[in-house]
DNA sequence: GACTTCGCTACGAAATCAGTAGCAGCAGTA
DNA sequence: TACTGCTGCTACTGATTTCGTAGCGAAGTC
């Protein structure tokens, strides 16, 4: 499957439409992950890997491949960190941090 | 797999830490682009099939019992929309859109 | 040489997704 | 009654993706 990039068609879209075309890309899994654990520091692969649950190298090779390729994220001496665009788009990202919390309350008092 | 739930134990993560049941919904197929394109608009199953380029019936159906599950979806008398809740976190993020179009100028750029 | 850590690849098994066909329920209409 | 058309949704098969494990080549350190 190809790197959602704007302007290419995408899955999901014929239009190529910029934000379709994000949607694609940060809903495969583990993208959104691996793009909240690099919102601090930078991290090598193993140490992503560790992060990430044991995620497999393959897919956690795939994922970041896909996101330099978006350029959201570069490899740099001291492991993989955001670049300037993958910082401004967590930025847009931190809250659901917030969000998950509320959500936690609603769907806890829901149960009962 | 379960659906991602605050406090339940999560693919990826063994806190249940309620951002990572939410990272762990919000990226699997489908599931921003359905919210997404509930966004403004009440749509019938049949509906979100087509503005989902004719998204697998067996899929939809899943994403959406998964979305309902999270009390982010509801199904009315017209189809499916956004709960209160799911309303909530769309307004997070919308703002998506507008930096999928400032990505599309960067990835263009650096194209040429 | 021996050891460690790095990013990364290969490969078979398991899970998920895609694509098509079709069902049951209900409203309207003759 | 019976037909038409819509609804949400299920069943089934094959393609794709992900998982899990093992291990490679390069680089650094002793």
């Amino acid at each position: 499957m190809a790197v959602p990039t704007p302007g290419r068609r995408v899955r999901g879209s014929t239009t190529g439409r910029p934000v379709m075309a994000l949607l694609d890309l940060l809903g495969r899994r583990w993208t959104l992950r691996i793009l909240w654990e690099l919102r601090k520091e930078t991290l090598t692969f193993r140490q992503l890997q560790e992060t990430c649950d044991q995620l497999s190298p393959s897919v956690l090779n795939k994922r970041l491949a896909e996101l330099r390729e978006a350029q959201f994220v570069e490899l740099g001496d001291n492991g993989y960190r955001l670049s300037s665009l993958g910082a401004d788009l967590l930025s847009q990202l931190l809250p659901l941090k917030q969000f998950a919390t509320r959500w936690a309350t609603v769907v806890e008092k829901a149960k009962t």
